[in-house]
DNA sequence: GTATACTTTGCAAACGATTGCAATTCAAAG
DNA sequence: CTTTGAATTGCAATCGTTTGCAAAGTATAC
């Protein structure tokens, strides 16, 4: 690999001058500056990386833990940060928990040795205790809080989402809604919780524990929380569903195919997340959408400035509006 | 940061001494050593892997260049490369192309100031020159090939896995069967278009190159190529279509629906990748699936072989088989 | 007790950049 | 021509590890 010094030679200047030829330009004549690049050019010098953060104490780079890229709307996230930290020259190191704490520790183990500038983390429920590892590294939370006191967190208005599509089902007419949520060490999980209890008691509807049913957050688990809910008799059974995630919701939609449920005749769904799916399907179906691509980019972005800017004295704390978009998966009830 | 020097202190050894009892355990008295583990462990010290990069001239990590995390296809890809590095104590620098060789060519300068030990690419059409920017790193191609000379690549058998889908298609009794391709400067739309000429001929069916589209890889591109091969009169309407790619199975998918058209009972579709929505969609997609995760596992552990076992001599060029899923979206013609 | 081999440790020089400080050059002002 | 200040350059230390080499310590054999 080229380095400084091969540069410097041939440019008849030192070390120093070429360093400087890259990082502070302004320190170095016009003419010798241009001989250094176009020699540096020539040969295909680029400084090195770790060198320079090593000396620096600035690696140029952040972390970013998410739960699974394979869930789109992580992939999503993913990529807003991954656009927003390129388009400021800084690399991301990405790293997948599974929803799993003990994965969540040794990225964080991992990651801490790469000596990141900051991090953005979807964090897992055992994350407060996880985060402490780490030191006091610029923390971005994504999506979900982790609980730990004056985290800056950038989420999307969950409750006010929820309340939305509730609201939509009782203005239907629906009066038995059953929910199916995330697990509650979650903290949206918990916020669209909150919203599907506050769209009911605006609508005069007594909320009912036995409604609600709480999943993995995966296909299986909608589906199984779905058959608990749809397999009642005709008149106990929910005459429309709220379930809290994107994979969940497939598992409901295959729930109610089980048990012969037409949508939304029979049976009126609405998911949170948008996806390929939602779209496509006859009926399509109605949704909570996320601006995840926009939140992932805002919480980079709001990660970057706060280290150049310095940090701030306030946690800084985002809500991100839903969007609500209604479809063909909700109808009156039967 | 905790560093060398003051565990060693606490230890009462010399730095030389605490940087062995964590690479060369075997060089150092298992008292010492554990001593010195201790002590690291409670002061939380852990190497600092730039200095420790910059040293040894190995950094522990990989690049991984791929075309659009957002492909669920991708992101299996991602997550397949990330799990086998995780597994070896390596780290990923993920880059995304979005398909366009200008940012391959900022990813490949971005990574290569990191000093990645080896390369895992998902190359664009202009990958040959811009992997030459990157001098002589191992370098594995996922997926597709660059064409470049003695590449080493890992992909999946496109041409048979085509031939197969055709070949169930004729066997329906289909004459008039129409493609969408990919474009023909990527590797795996080319083979995919062999495989279907291949099963056109053993089936005697003359190859007619107006039955042919090529799209852009999109959802937009698959839906306009659908829309001229089936907006012909009926008796020249291809009866069946096999769709080089995700995203433009779910455009030809559209362009049927627009045309009123009844799937599988106007129009058979086979689709090359597996998605949630194959499955789910009613309906659902017959597809080629292929095994992503398993390929890019094996990627990444070919390449991190070929780091530790040093270079290998011949090319490694693997193919896996793709895995054919009939469903429903297939019938013999109207 | 001495010679021999093997363990275990420490010293100090790398790795490739950045940067405070001082030295040099240069231009303008007197 | 000298003085002064600014612009430009170079010297050398530094970031935190790793590692070749040599020294010191220990065990084994004679």
């Amino acid at each position: 690999m080229i380095d400084v010094d091969q540069v410097a030679n041939l440019a008849q200047v030192s070390r120093a001058t070429v360093s400087r030829a890259f990082t502070r330009p302004d320190l170095v004549n016009t003419k010798t500056r241009e001989r250094v690049l176009e020699i540096a050019n020539q040969l295909g010098y680029q400084p090195n990386q770790l060198a320079s953060a090593l000396r620096r104490g600035q690696s140029q780079s952040i972390g970013l833990i998410i739960s699974d890229v394979l869930n789109p709307g992580n992939a999503m996230l993913a990529k807003g940060v991954q656009d927003a930290a390129a388009k400021r020259d800084y690399t991301v190191f990405m790293f997948n928990t599974d929803e799993d704490s003990d994965k969540e520790r040794k990225a964080l183990e991992s990651l801490r040795s790469h000596m990141p500038q900051g991090l953005i983390i979807m964090p897992t429920a055992g994350a407060q205790e996880n985060l402490g590892l780490i030191g006091n590294l610029p923390i971005i939370e994504l999506d979900r809080a982790s609980g730990l006191k004056d985290a800056h967190t950038i989420m999307v208005d969950n409750t006010g989402g929820s309340r939305t599509a509730v609201q939509h089902l009782t203005s239907l007419g629906h009066k038995r809604i059953g929910m199916i949520a995330g697990s509650f060490d979650i903290s949206t999980a918990v916020e669209r919780h909150t919203g599907y209890k506050e769209a009911l008691a605006e609508a005069g509807i007594t909320y009912r524990d036995d409604l609600v049913q709480t999943g993995n957050h995966r296909e299986d688990g909608g589906r199984l929380a779905a058959h608990n809910l749809l397999s009642r008799p005709e008149g106990e059974r929910p005459t429309a569903l709220f379930v809290g995630n994107n994979e969940m919701t497939i598992g409901a939609i295959f729930a109610a195919r089980d048990l012969g449920l037409i949508i939304p005749a029979d049976l009126s769904i609405v998911g949170f997340d948008d996806s390929r799916w939602a779209k496509l399907l006859q009926p399509s179906i109605t949704v909570v959408a996320q601006p995840a691509y926009e939140l992932a980019y805002l919480a980079c972005e709001t990660l970057l400035d706060r280290l150049e800017r310095g940090r701030t004295q306030k946690p800084i704390q985002i809500r991100l509006a839903t969007n609500f978009i209604q479809r063909f998966s909700t109808a009156p009830p039967p």
